[in-house]
DNA sequence: CTGAAAGCGCTAACAC
DNA sequence: GTGTTAGCGCTTTCAG
C-alpha cells in the first residue's frame, strides 16, 4: 500500500487536487475554501467542505509556508528551565504558534552575554523575532543589541521602558496594590513585603504597589518590614528568617512570588507559627507551589494563555510590519490578573504574636 | 530594500542558487554540502562552504521539508502541565524535534478518554507518531487504539508491558535498589517506602526495586512501612502521617518521587524531626523540588536530555520503517540513572527515635 | 466568482 | 563528482 512517492508520509497523501477532483473545482477553490475566503460561492464551498471531509484532507504545511512565503520563525529565548511559570508559559505559546504556522524556535540562555551569542546566530538561521521570558525581559544588554539589529522584539511578564520592545504582561503595580488592600481589609497593618529580585521591572511595580496601598490607607511604612529576595525559594527562608527575628513581629507577609511564599510558610511552621491564623502569607503567580503547599497560597493569577495569545500575535503583526518597511511599532499589553483566595490568608490574630514562641535552637 | 517578493520573510531571501552562483557550482552540490553528504570534493565543498558563510545561508525548512517529504509531524502527550518532570521533558523532546525537522504538536488530555479523541484527531491531521508521556504512557486504553490504528509510538518514563509501543526510561529497579541499598550501607535497617500512583509502572518497579534490595541485605520487610502515595505533596504529607504515627518509626523513608519526599519532609519537620539527623528521605526524579527544599533531597537524576533525544530518534525510525511496509519494530531503551546525594540522607541516629517527641496538636 | 499558469526553495532520480 | 530535469503541494497573479 505505497503512496506515489514509493514511500513517504502517509497522510501526506490525500493533496488538495484529489479534493479539488471529487469537488468538481479546481485546487484554487479549494485553497480559497481552506483559508476561509468570501469570494466563494455558498454552494461550491459546501462542495468542497463535503469533500474535505470525507477524503479527510489536511493541507500540508510545508507547501503552504513555501508558496505563500507567509509562515515566520520566532525565536523563545528562556533562562530558567525549572520555573514552573515559565515552563507554564512555555507550552502556552508553543500550543498558539502552532495555531498560526508560526515555527517555534527554544533556546535556553543562562545569561546575558550566552544571550547575545544566541541572538546573533539566531538571527543568521532567519529568525524573524523573538521573545523573551524572564529574567532576560529585563535586561539592557539584550534590549541594546535586539534594537541595534531592528529586529521585533516581545517581552512577556515584563513591564520594562525600553522604547522600542514591546510587552505583555499584567500590571504588576495594580496587582500588588490590589493584594495589599485586600490584607488591609482583612484587619492586618504590619504587613511585610519581600522584593523579588533585583532589577526585574515585576519586582521594582510589586514593591510600589504595596507601598502606595498602604500609603492610601494611612498606615505608617515601616522599613524593617521590607526585606529582599531573589524570587527563590531559599530567599523565602531567608526572608522570613529576617522578618521573624523583628522585635516586633508582621501579621502578614506579602511574598513577591509563590516559591518565596512558601518559604515564608516553611520558616513559620518551624517556629511554630500557625499560617494563616498566626500569620497571613501570600504570593504572586499562581504556580504549582500556591496549591502543593499546606495550606495553599493565596496568590495573584496571570492569564498566561492569554499572555501567550498576546504575545503572539503582537509579534507577529510587528514583523509583517517590520518586512513591509512600515517600522516595528511598540505596544505595552496590560491583561487581567485575579486575586485567588486561597488558605494562607485570614484576619490578624488578637492579641498580636509576640516573640514569646518556643524558639528553635 | 525589498526583496524579490516585494515583502516577505528577510532572511529567505538568500536561496541555495546564491550559494551556487556565488560558489560557482549548482544548487545540487550546495545541497549535498549541506546535507553533508560525501561525494562531493573536498575543494568544492570548501568554496560552497565559504559562499554559505558569507552570504550566512540557511536552508528554507519549508522548501526542504515539501520536496524530500522527509519531514514528519509527531504529537506528544502529557496531562500535568504543572510537573516540573514533565516540562523538563518536553522542552528536552522540543529542543531534540527541532534538530531534525520533525513538526511537534504537543497537546494536553486529562484523561484516558480525552486522549483517544485527541488520538483520533491527531491521525486525522497527518501526525506520524505519537510520544506518550506519565501518566498516559501506562494506559491500555491508549494502547489499545493506537495499535488498532498501528501508530508507531513510544513512552516515555514508563517499563510498561505492551508488546508494540516501545518505551525509553530509566531502569526504575534499578534505581530503586541503588538508593536501598544506599540507605542500608548508611546503616538504615527500618527504611520506609512511599510507593507512586497505583497503575504506572514506575510506581511497580521502583517499590520491588526496595523490596529486593532490602531481602537481598537479609532484612525483613514490615508491610507496615509500605504506604501507598499518589505522587503529589499531600500524598507525601499524608503518608508521612501515617508512618510517624506508627509505634516504632522508621529511620529513612523512601518516596517514589521528589514531590512526596519534600511532603515528608514539611511533615517531619512540623514534628520537629530533623533531617537528615533524626530521619532520613529520599526521593526520585532530580526535579526542582529537590533542589529549592531545605534540605536538598537526596534522590536519583533521570537523564532527560538523552530520553529525550532516545525517544524522538525511535519514532523517527519506526515511521520510516513503517512507511516503507516494513512494520514496527518495538524497542525497550533503559538509559543510566544517578545517585545524587545531597544533604536529606545520613545515617541513623542513635539510639533509634522514639515517639516521645512534643507531638502537635 | 472561478480557473490557468507559474513558481516558492529544495531534493530525488537520473544523466554525464 | 557534478549537473539536469522534474516535481513536492500549495498559493500568487492575472484572466476570464
Amino acid at each position: 500500500m505505497k503512496n506515489r512517492n514509493g514511500s513517504r508520509r502517509q497522510h501526506a497523501n490525500v493533496t488538495a487536487s484529489d479534493v479539488a477532483r471529487r469537488a468538481g473545482v479546481s485546487t484554487m477553490t479549494v485553497s480559497r475554501v481552506v483559508n476561509g475566503e468570501r469570494n466563494v460561492r455558498q454552494g461550491t464551498r459546501e462542495k468542497v467542505m463535503r469533500a474535505i471531509e470525507e477524503l479527510s484532507y489536511s493541507p500540508n504545511k510545508a507547501a503552504r509556508s513555501l508558496a505563500s512565503a507567509r509562515h515566520m520563525k520566532i525565536g523563545l529565548l528562556y533562562s530558567d528551565p525549572s520555573s514552573t511559570y515559565l515552563s507554564l508559559m512555555m507550552i502556552g505559546l508553543l500550543e498558539r504558534a502552532r495555531q498560526s504556522d508560526t515555527q517555534i524556535v527554544i533556546v535556553e540562555c543562562a545569561s546575558d552575554s550566552e544571550a547575545i551569542g544566541t541572538i546573533n546566530s539566531m538571527l543568521k538561521e532567519g529568525v524573524d523575532g523573538l521573545i523573551l521570558a524572564p529574567p532576560l525581559c529585563d535586561s539592557e544588554t539584550v534590549f541594546g543589541i535586539l534594537n541595534r539589529h531592528r529586529v521585533p522584539a516581545v517581552t512577556v511578564g515584563s513591564q520594562h521602558d525600553d522604547e522600542r520592545i514591546s510587552s505583555v504582561s499584567v500590571d504588576d503595580y495594580s496587582a500588588a496594590q490590589v493584594m495589599t488592600r485586600h490584607l488591609i481589609e482583612l484587619g492586618h497593618r504590619r504587613i511585610a513585603f519581600i522584593i523579588g529580585s533585583p532589577g526585574q521591572s515585576a519586582s521594582r511595580l510589586r514593591l510600589a504597589g504595596y507601598r502606595d496601598a498602604l500609603a492610601e490607607a494611612g498606615i505608617d511604612i515601616s522599613e524593617e518590614l521590607i526585606v529582599q529576595g531573589q524570587f527563590s525559594y531559599q530567599s523565602g527562608l531567608d526572608s522570613a528568617e529576617q522578618l521573624l527575628g523583628l522585635p516586633e513581629l508582621p501579621s502578614a507577609v506579602i511574598a513577591s512570588n509563590d516559591d518565596m511564599a512558601a518559604g515564608v510558610i516553611a520558616t513559620a511552621q518551624r517556629y511554630r507559627i500557625d499560617v494563616p491564623e498566626q500569620l497571613t502569607v501570600c504570593g504572586f503567580d499562581d504556580t504549582m507551589f500556591s496549591r502543593t503547599i499546606r495550606p495553599e497560597i493565596t496568590t495573584i493569577r496571570q492569564p498566561i494563555s492569554d499572555i501567550s495569545k498576546a504575545a503572539i500575535e503582537l509579534l507577529e503583526r510587528n514583523i509583517r510590519r517590520n518586512d513591509s518597511g512600515a517600522g516595528i511599532e511598540r505596544h505595552r499589553l496590560l491583561l487581567d490578573f485575579h486575586l485567588v483566595r486561597r488558605q494562607s490568608d485570614a484576619p490578624p490574630c488578637s492579641p498580636p504574636l509576640t516573640r514569646e514562641r518556643d524558639a528553635e535552637n
